[in-house]
RNA sequence: GGGGUCGUAGUUCAGCUGGUUAGAAUGCCUGCCUGUCACGCAGGAGGUCGAGAGUUCGAGUCUCUUCGGCCCCGCCA
């Protein structure tokens, strides 16, 4: 199968070519064969150019092109000139090629799905034939996103004196966090390398070797189940320096996504990001990674009911509960059904039942309405800036489920009344800092890292360790965009001894932190700089850079939900000397189909 | 681990309370056609209804099991 070299790009022609002697090479994304003239679209990564035949003039050139189907390989060789009619769609319409002589590379099977824009193939058959999908305008162009924020990541962190250093992806096994996806060794039978779920470790001991800026595009495994915005592996843009505070990793992350933005978006960012606490994010948008670009709020109502005869509301403030509410503004015509609708999800997030009042033409009715006394129903008109035809829901319980379910309301409802659709061009960048250092497991019955247990608690917080652990705070930070968190961070301890006590405090013991971190409790005793650092979610970045919900949008080779990827078939069974070469064994009964 | 939803020509879907030979659009194949670009016109081919079992005189339709896609909860420092 000769091909004759191209001169030129397909997508890429225009009209100073014409007059030019050119040479194609692409794929055949359609022809249209009207009798006495053939056009061919010809397809390359840059875009299509028009190819016609003439048969008068070139019968045996005809001949072939009426062989041609969609997707064979051809090379090209004519001359440019102005179409007759022009195609104003596409970049290349003002030109095309009358074909002097072709030649067919490579023939294709007829394609399970049709290559273009429009397709509407289902996903399962798009991921098995994913070349095939990949040759889609809309992939490549998500890739050729993805590429760019690579470019800008070497750039910018180049200039401002980062340098990239690449890290294991053999490594060692730690407890903690996600599941590790694990290696079996050859060399040692019954031990495993992990592949690493953030490069976490040895950044810091490359700032404990002084390399002080670190950045690397980096690869990271996980072995939990998946969501439409979760692989199990994944990119992160991982980052950390020495001789840094908080603010410090907060300005250089925010100048990059201003730079990015601007690079591949052409929009400008109005620096600084905003900063809640963690506390203020969940008490007023019931989440740590808040959708700020819209305004309904939570509004805490312990105060409101001090008073109230409503015997759930006066239980929960027995129990140091909190009620709270949002008020779903518009939502008073709902039907029973949607209100059932709501306090099933709800109950998806824990709710135990979704309390709820209805102001309509004056009235006030709903499920509690009859509990609440007239003082009440003023208050709350004041507090919610309440209109007619406006729903409040309230829940009452703990605090993290009371404002994680509204939050979750609150998000909900703004889809359902279409104000995720009015803001879905907004940009809301923020911060959230002074995180909790520790949360409670309940079915561990231990203190375990909310961010990871090398977060360095606030210095003021530090005595608290000893008395009331869950209050402290650590320094740390998560940035959050449109209500996706897109990466966090924190400055980590470099005190082998209050390292030390993290782990004591997590129930982990000597032996075990010796055994699983001693290399980086070791370190920290030769001199560790004060560091800390951030991972940016490569992936996420990229899906909000194009505006899509799907992860598998910016992955070249994604696996689906169940962790399967459909177009080789991993993961796979092995062959039985392949395993005993490892010493390995599959129990009877685990084996899947 | 749990819940929801989907699986029918190559593809996207329709197929009612179980009832003749399972339809449409598009794609594909053949022929005609000199300005198309979602070309047009005429004709044609194309189905293990995801798989397995069951109920029934009869199953695309009902039941159970199972495989797979998507979405969510748990999980994901």
């Amino acid at each position: 199968m000769k091909f004759v070299k191209r001169t030129e790009k397909c997508g890429l022609l225009n009209s100073s070519k014409i007059g030019d002697e050119v040479i194609l090479n692409g794929w055949v994304a359609s022809n249209r064969n009207l009798g006495g003239l053939l056009f061919i679209d010809l397809r390359d990564r840059w875009g299509i150019a028009q190819l016609v035949i003439e048969p008068e003039n070139f019968p045996q050139l005809a001949e072939l092109g009426r062989t041609l189907r969609s997707e064979f390989v051809i090379w090209a060789k004519g001359v440019v000139r102005k179409r007759e009619s022009v195609n104003t769609k596409i970049p290349t319409g003002e030109v095309e090629i009358l074909l002097t002589d072709f030649g067919i590379i490579n023939q294709s099977l007829l394609p399970p799905f049709e290559i273009s824009d429009l397709t509407d193939a289902n996903e399962e058959l798009r991921l098995k034939y994913r070349y095939l999908d990949l040759r889609r305008n809309e992939l490549q162009n998500n890739l050729v996103v993805r590429n760019k924020v690579y470019q800008i990541v070497h750039k910018y962190f180049y200039e401002n004196d980062f340098m990239e250093i690449e890290t294991p992806l053999l490594m060692k096994s730690t407890p903690e966090g996600a599941r590790d996806f694990l290696v079996p060794s050859r060399i040692y039978k019954g031990r495993f390398y992990a592949l690493p779920q953030s490069p976490q470790i040895y950044k810091q001991i490359l700032m404990v070797s002084g390399f002080d800026r670190y950045i690397q595009i980096a690869k990271c495994f996980r072995d939990e189940d998946l969501r439409s915005d979760r692989q199990p592996e994944f990119t992160q843009i991982d980052c950390e320096m020495s001789f840094v505070e908080q603010d410090d990793i907060i300005s250089i992350f925010e100048n990059f996504i201003k730079v990015t933005w601007k690079k591949v978006l052409n929009v400008d960012l109005q620096l600084p990001f905003a900063r809640l606490s963690y506390k203020e994010a969940m008490e007023n948008y019931g989440s740590d990674k808040p959708d700020t670009r819209f305004d309904i709020k939570i509004k805490t109502l312990n105060t409101l009911f001090q008073n109230t005869d409503f015997q759930v509301f006066k239980q929960t403030l027995e129990n140091n509960g909190i009620i709270a509410g949002i008020n779903a503004k518009g939502c008073g015509n709902y039907s029973r059904k949607q209100i059932d609708t709501l306090t099933e999800f709800a109950k998806k997030y824990g709710a135990r039942g979704l309390a709820y009042i209805k102001f309509s033409e004056g009235t006030v009715t709903g499920s509690i309405a009859k509990f609440l006394s007239e003082q009440e129903i003023q208050d709350l008109k004041t507090t919610f800036q309440v209109e007619d035809n406006d729903l409040i829901l309230f829940i009452s319980d703990k605090w993290t489920r009371t404002y994680t379910v509204l939050g979750a309301l609150r998000l909900e409802i703004a889809r359902q009344t279409g104000i995720i659709e009015q803001v879905k061009n907004k940009f809301n960048f923020l911060w959230v800092v002074d995180f909790p250092l520790f949360e409670y497991d309940e079915t561990e019955e231990r203190y375990v890292a909310m961010h990871h247990p090398f977060t360095s608690p606030k210095i003021e917080d530090i005595p608290l360790l000893d008395t009331n652990p869950g209050e402290v705070r650590a320094i740390a930070h998560d940035i959050v965009l449109n209500g996706v968190e897109i990466g966090g961070g924190s400055i980590r301890i470099h005190d082998a001894d209050l390292q030390k006590k993290m782990f004591n405090l997590m129930n982990i013991s000597e032996k075990e932190a010796e055994d699983k971190f001693g290399f980086l409790l070791t370190s920290l005793k030769y001199g560790a700089p004060p560091h800390g650092g951030i991972a940016l979610g490569l992936d996420r970045l990229t899906m909000l850079l194009i505006g899509t919900d799907n992860i598998r949008d910016v992955i070249a080779f994604p696996k689906t939900t169940s962790g399967l990827s459909l177009m080789d078939n991993a993961p796979s069974f092995v062959d039985e000397k392949q395993l005993n070469e490892l010493g390995i064994a599959i129990s009877p009964n685990s084996k899947t189909m």
